[in-house]
DNA sequence: CATGATAAG
DNA sequence: CTTACCATG
């Protein structure tokens, strides 16, 4: 068995001083896609340096203090690999992917966008980019008898069920039409398949962003835009997947709760 | 009898939530003199807006989050002035006066410079207007029977014995040659008495701000920055003067203290 | 080592 | 509302 863990920590070194140490120490993970690292390697608390018995990969920005995704896995990687080949967006702290036997999984970290802005375009290219990349690696994978798991906050909510509010959000970044039409390419042309909706079919949510702004939280006013989107061949022998949503305020060391998934597959 | 007292609050928002409010609350001053003040008056906690019993005046920085004086008096000013006529100055939340009867009370906050660096340059320029200012304040006060107290944070130490480590600090901004040679010339030739130092001639500091690097407040490794200095008249009639030292971190709502002296004079 | 502004989310 | 950056002190 496997089991891969995505979260964006908003931050990893204020996300350490608010229980994200504790959390690694406690979770039964053996992959895990971090997205807004916000760090340097370098910068890391010593906490965070030498993770004993993790091997980490981090793929900072250039622009400091910006987004950063990483990968902490306790087997070592066969290879790694940042971005996806893409001029505008290797350096930018986006994606990261590694190989661990029979099993590519990546943490990618989607431009938010804002509507009618530049990074709204910003977005909008890395969908355009990033959807040739996503076909590619499932052609390749698929050729080699590999599966491929991308963990990552995708910025965007495919359906009404994955907000609580999707009628007042329908000119929202991050909800926009053509936004959720991307994502029906990345499950239906692509041929990913979003694991916790496979095993959940019919429930609302499960959110994984409630804003830090206003009563979001307490409301269970969220978002679901953190995803672990498979090959069809893993995705049929997940067993479990779920959204560890904090208790509490208190519990609470990001934005985004970490979503999990369990493979009934030896990488 | 008028008490008077200058301090640097070193934004006072950030103050007002580390105990400002509480220490106004029981101060026994009459005239506050309020340096680094950080904010515009409309963005004052409600706490600071219409603050019972004081009348205040507000000087902030045409650069917001920067610089910025103010004077709170229980009397109403006869006249409030911002800036010392200076183009360069005026606007920079460096210097406000008001007018109580037979007495002007003046908030100043001097740049803090750097060697060699544009501040530094800036500071100089600063300093040679303002004694300029300094010597025509005198001069008027004088022919009109009133007297001038001008309290700051000067931003330089005078003499050894008004900084704990005098000897290392020889080339650095607030203690070079220059900059107390000009301090010298605020006291003998525009005719400012230091009214702390002129009460307590020979002890070491009293300090007024202590850096927040390092261990500088335990170990009481401070600067006599803040100086309340005011014509011979009224300089005169001090009968006490005296920096509150907080007495310890929790109580510190400020790197610098809070610097009163009492005057046997009736404005 | 702390302040407030800023851009981003 | 929160992150981290930055310039200033």
């Amino acid at each position: 068995m496997i089991v891969v863990t995505s979260v964006n920590v908003n931050g990893i070194r204020a996300a350490a001083k608010k229980g994200f140490v504790e959390w690694l120490a406690g979770t039964e993970a053996d992959v895990i896609c971090l997205q807004e690292v916000r760090s340097e390697p370098g910068q890391l608390p010593v906490e965070l340096r030498d993770l004993d018995g993790w091997h980490a990969v981090w793929a900072p920005s250039v622009a400091k203090g910006r987004a950063g995704v990483a990968i902490l896995s306790r087997q070592e990687p066969q290879r790694t690999a940042i971005g996806f080949g893409s001029e505008e967006f290797d350096n930018s702290g986006r994606y990261v992917e590694i190989d661990l036997p029979g099993l590519t999984v990546a943490s990618l970290y989607l431009p938010s966008g804002e509507v009618g802005t530049e990074r709204q375009d910003e977005k909008e290219r890395f969908m355009v980019e990033f959807l040739v990349h996503l076909t590619a690696l499932r052609a390749h994978a698929t050729a080699a008898g590999r599966e491929v798991v991308v963990c990552g906050d995708w910025n965007i909510a495919h359906r009404p069920e994955d907000l609580k509010n999707w009628k007042a959000n329908q000119k929202s970044a991050g909800f926009l039409p053509e936004e959720r039409a991307w994502l029906s390419r990345v499950y239906d042309e692509a041929g990913y398949v979003d694991v916790v909706r496979a095993l959940h079919p019919d429930r609302t949510g499960p959110y994984t962003w409630w804003s830090y702004r206003g009563r979001a939280f307490d409301n269970d006013s969220g978002w679901r835009i953190d995803m672990i989107c498979t090959t069809g061949g893993i995705a049929r022998r997940a067993t479990k997947a779920y959204v560890e949503r904090p208790a509490s305020h208190a519990e609470r060391w990001s934005d985004h709760a970490p979503v999990t998934a369990h493979f009934d597959y030896e990488a």
